[in-house]
DNA sequence: TACCTTCGTGCAAATTATTTTCTTTGATCG
DNA sequence: CGATCAAAGAAAATAATTTGCACGAAGGTA
């Protein structure tokens, strides 16, 4: 549980002299893990002791304790208040785009809705047939992954980018079957029309999408993805970043559920890639 | 620039006193977040000054604010030293994953070789043809993102995973052509056939990989990338995103210097979705 | 060898920061 | 209109941190 969390669900609840702080703390928070305690207090026009009450509040035990605290959330989840990067000097880019993929990485994490994720493990390691689809580059690649994710656990999966290949597929289906689909936009219309027809043939099918959005009315379950996009169109959106690691968090998960099937397909997926290649066993599965 | 690679220079020229204290950071750091300068300078058997001195020695202001420091860095430099996750259950999987992405971010960053990555920008922004090879899953995926990236930019770019076909095109390509390769073991020893064949025609080659593998060594470019592996077999490997991240950079720098070029064609790219789709311009370039 | 310099170190004092305790203020409610 | 209570500050107490100074060891120089 991180400071910034906490302080949002109190936020209500805070009195005008804790509000000041929280302020200070949300708008200049260079300063804020910087500041001794008498400075916070000074700028925030309370006093010394009213600043420690607040960290106390916030369940740290001292004001150093949550300096700590507050540094450690803020490396990453602040970050992304900073306007664009400095220049186009190399490491300046790259340093920004580290920054704003971990952000979405932080972001995603705050936000997991893992209820949601156990309904969605559940359907796929029990499903028959797995069909991923998803279009457009960014959740093409979703898709894809999700079969080279899948496949190797012994789960039979196909993924498909193209749109008439998905109704088709949609319509061969069978309520033992699961449909997984990822739309980062939420408003893919042809996987809505996809979800819509698997509905009625009561086929169930997980969305990875953006809550409140067409693609998640549609489907049987969503596994919310809710994160803001930069707004410089030469940069790739790091929230292809989030997606994968949900795809990482879920397959994991769906390995553990099957696994003794699992182990026995890995071992001979390793068996072969070892046996076909320089023998030396600490390669990965797959390149 | 963090203080665990401060710490790592300065190494040797510490005095015994002081590679005490740098022995208690590096083996029981969530003590010395946590601790007070009298706790740190007992457990290290010196007297607090000499604690305030090493903070200063690493370019820290006062021991506070080295305590800031350290908490900053930590919170993603040291997890990878924790063993495995407690526990399969959702949340904590979740988390492991999480944090193993950031991790992995976070030392790709660190060991960046921003020389090598100018280079390669350099020769993709100038090439005639880019061909983007990789196989087995993982590098497949990074190859077909490169074409995924560089067409938006109006750059001419196939991507390929299959070894036949890879060679077929490194004896088609020319000098003023580049071939990309990706391959996360550096030991893939189809890719170093084509890679040896594109040096015979004077084809320029830039490998993603490894450095000091076999793959690394064929190259004209070798943009490293050396990250531990985790050896959880179920888990998929957090490399991914490091790469994917590495992938961003380079295709953002690449995008700045063919600048012109890449708004005219990201802007025809935009108005076909918009005009197609629901009109709604907010949408990301590629679902 | 004697002397000097430099560096690392700890001690104690001085300074500064933080917390605790006590008190005031002002709001709410019977 | 008092009683009660929460919020917040003042002052005091405590704790943490830094500074100044002195000592001693290591190494260099006459």
């Amino acid at each position: 549980m991180d400071i910034f969390a906490t302080l949002q669900e109190e936020k209500g609840r805070l009195s005008q002299s804790e509000n000041r702080i929280a302020d200070i703390l949300l708008n200049d928070f260079e300063f804020a893990v910087n500041a001794s305690i008498i400075e916070l207090a000074g700028k925030a026009d309370v006093s010394p002791p009213t600043v420690t009450r607040f960290c106390r509040r916030l369940g740290c035990d001292s004001f150093s304790d949550f300096k700590v605290q507050l540094a450690r959330t803020a490396y990453i989840g602040m970050r992304y208040l900073k306007p664009e990067p400095k220049s186009r000097e190399t490491g300046d880019v790259a340093q920004d785009i580290i920054t704003k993929a971990q952000n979405a990485l932080f972001l995603l994490h705050r936000s997991l809705d893992l209820a949601a994720i156990e309904q969605a493990v559940e359907r796929i390691a029990a499903a028959e047939m797995i069909y991923a689809f998803g279009s457009g580059g960014n959740s093409s690649m979703i898709a894809s992954e999700l079969q080279n994710r899948l496949f190797r656990y012994g789960l039979r999966v196909t993924a498909s980018s193209d749109h008439s290949m998905q109704l088709m597929m949609a319509a061969a289906a069978r309520p033992t079957d699961v449909l997984i689909g990822s739309s980062f936009s939420g408003r893919n219309a042809e996987l809505v029309r996809a979800f819509t027809l698997a509905r009625e043939l009561k086929v169930p099918t997980i969305a990875l999408t953006q809550s409140n959005s067409p693609v998640a009315a549609a489907a049987t379950i969503t596994v919310p993805v809710d994160l803001p996009e930069g707004n410089n169109i030469y940069r790739p959106t790091s929230t292809r970043i989030a997606y994968l690691a949900l795809l990482d968090i879920l397959s994991s998960l769906v390995a553990y559920r099957v696994q003794p099937q699992a182990t026995v397909t890995l071992r001979r997926i390793k068996q072969q890639l070892v046996t076909h290649r320089d023998g030396d066993d600490r390669q990965l599965l797959g390149d």
